[in-house]
DNA sequence: TTCGCTGTTGTACGAATGTAAAACAAATCT
DNA sequence: AGATTTGTTTTACATTCGTACAACAGCGAA
């Protein structure tokens, strides 16, 4: 029997092939049939490599929930990061970028449905979550306050934090539903609906925060 | 080797044993290590008996998927059922149900969580989360409409369902992250956020659903 | 009491699982 | 070019999985 051709790759690149291969694998197939041949396969190695990189296949997935955590954490970040925004449309823009690809995407809610259901079961994962909302929170709470104080609303600490709960629930819940596109409604009027129940929530004025969602559509 | 005593259950009663049995597994194993011996013994049964009730180990799956969103949805609906209260209290009741026992559980999430996850691999249980869904959204459309009527609020069928939309978003997430108890707050404040955001989203007067909050508190 | 039905158990089996460890080869170093 | 290192493949193994099926036993009917 021949041997299969091979090449070695570096250590990082081999490690994330083997990360994506986990998502990409957990997404359509579901975390029971995920299994590491169909996951080595996938990375175009074979099976027994997974355990030069990894303890074990348990952690393996571990990992790719974190790295799954870190990509859409950086995402939300680099959501707002170069523009010199008002304070409103800074929060508009991480608010609606939520509900246009990559973020709205199946594939992610399924993968992040999936990992929540172990929250629960498994210490690691609940630090991985745990540290992935309380960044979300953060990010918000900092975009929420300036817009508070620019429109001469109360904007103390209590306030602000409770009001960036809300609003992550908002988020979450319109994101979900919105990605697993279960044709109920039009995925399209989902960042109009966003941004007018955060004014709401926030008691802005109308049109405070969805006067930027034109600007939106045209960029794409 | 002597045979397992045993006694012979009615149909419906062995079946929603097991399937109670599937969803204590799924809960605090994972869908991956919640096997048919795991679930039967859980059961009371033997493993072998699975399949005199369900076509498959994965059927039985779907079906304690069903059973589940069958319960849940039940309890919302009865939420609000015999009680003779203002269209804004009967509103604050339906909303703050999500976030107090049984509704808030760390157990009832992961379920939820775990079984999302498959609804994009799985048409059985898209068809499933739709259904449970489209039930939730109904029911709160119908509880929001009257409210925006008594308070003169426009009451269009397109802006109540945007409302719905943006209110059970609001309530989902929230309940996610309230459920998952991962201590970045307390969440005895959840029912006050969350329906001093619904106010928001709304557009109604402050104080209009969180005054029936005390009420709540007082009944436990 | 005995019979018959069928809910239930126990066992067996092939396939798939995660993992260990030996054999190999690709890249690097000398 | 040859030696060395180590990333990678391959084979092997114990375990667990879902399922099939024959044997058994609880329970109502006669």
């Amino acid at each position: 029997m021949t041997r299969r051709a091979y090449s070695r790759l570096s250590q990082d690149r081999r490690r994330t092939d083997l990360l994506e291969a986990t998502l990409a694998c957990v997404a359509d197939l579901g975390l029971d049939r995920a299994g590491a041949r169909q996951i080595a396969e996938r990375a175009g190695v074979s099976a027994g490599l997974i355990r030069h990189y990894f303890p074990s296949k348990d952690e393996m997935v571990r990992a790719a929930y974190a790295y799954l955590m870190g990509q859409m954490t950086a995402a939300a970040e680099d959501s707002v990061a170069g523009g010199e925004l008002s304070p409103e449309a800074a929060l508009a823009e991480v608010i609606a970028a939520n509900f246009a690809a990559p973020s709205l995407s199946g594939v992610k809610v399924s993968l992040w449905a999936t990992f929540v259901g172990r929250v629960r079961v498994d210490p690691a994962y609940a630090d991985i979550h745990r540290e992935g909302y309380r960044e979300f929170l953060d990010l918000l709470e900092a975009r929420i306050h300036p817009v508070l104080v620019a429109q001469g609303c109360p904007a103390d600490p209590a306030r602000c934090k409770h009001l960036a709960i809300a609003l992550n629930g908002l988020i979450d819940g319109l994101w979900i539903e919105g990605s697993l596109d279960h044709g109920l409604y039009d995925e399209r009027r989902l960042p109009g609906i966003a941004l007018a129940a955060a004014e709401g929530i926030l008691r802005l004025p109308d049109t405070t925060l969805t006067r930027h969602l034109a600007r939106e559509d045209e960029r794409s």
